[in-house]
DNA sequence: TAAGTATATTAGAATACACTAATATACTTA
DNA sequence: TAAGTATATTAGTGTATTCTAATATACTTA
């Protein structure tokens, strides 16, 4: 429906309409952007998690499992996807696996999370 | 599982467990009200009717089906769930129905979607 | 090496989401 | 009042999400 106009208003702003997808056509990859790490936020118990890992620095599955009153099945696929989207990242300390922020999200986290 | 650790870990933290329990405990309203707000921003659509509404007073919903070439069904839907969330509010105007930003929710919404 | 522990992965079920197509509603104007 | 326009709603379909249950993997230690 690229060229057909969704109704037949007389008084349609056509240079509203071109700005407009000028606008969005500019921030398209940023609004891509945002809107998966939106989706990443939009889950509670991924939104708990990643509150917690800006208090605290580093925790296991276990942790989390126990924190968050969860069994350890969800906890690990919902670091995965987090970990996947490079969020959070981890590191093995024996049987332990560890998670953390990884600092170079923690800033805008932080923006959009806090307050 | 609310009393059961999740594992038999010996070096459990449990002051960590309980305080981040409480933690979260606290920011419990704050957090679920988050998870919200972001799962409406999660869909690209959405994110860019709000995109729109940051930098144009107000639109109506033959302009934005217009702009996002896409169906008007779909968009009055969004904008409904946008409005029962309180983003955005409406008016009238003769058959046009006008939907324009609920200026409260301005700042956040620039915060957590600018930059 | 065998048994045990922490974590990861997978299949499957229940639910939520976003579109299309059809229809309803609200308003305008001939 | 009838016909037309803009918007809203609904039913239905395909897909995505998130959990449970079961199993696999990686590591440790007796």
């Amino acid at each position: 429906m690229s060229n057909t106009l969704s109704c037949c208003r007389i008084e349609v702003d056509n240079d509203l309409i071109k700005n407009a997808q000028i606008l969005l056509d500019t921030e398209k990859e940023s609004i891509s952007t945002k809107a998966k790490l939106f989706s990443l936020l939009a889950n509670e118990v991924r939104l708990r998690i990643i509150r917690l890992f800006l208090s605290y620095e580093k925790m296991c599955v276990c942790d989390l499992s126990d924190v968050l009153e969860m069994n350890q099945s969800p906890i690990s696929q919902h670091l995965r996807k987090l970990k996947d989207a490079g969020v959070l990242l981890n590191e093995r300390d024996g049987m332990t696996v560890f998670y953390f922020l990884n600092e170079s999200h923690r800033k805008n986290l932080k923006k959009i999370i806090e307050g």
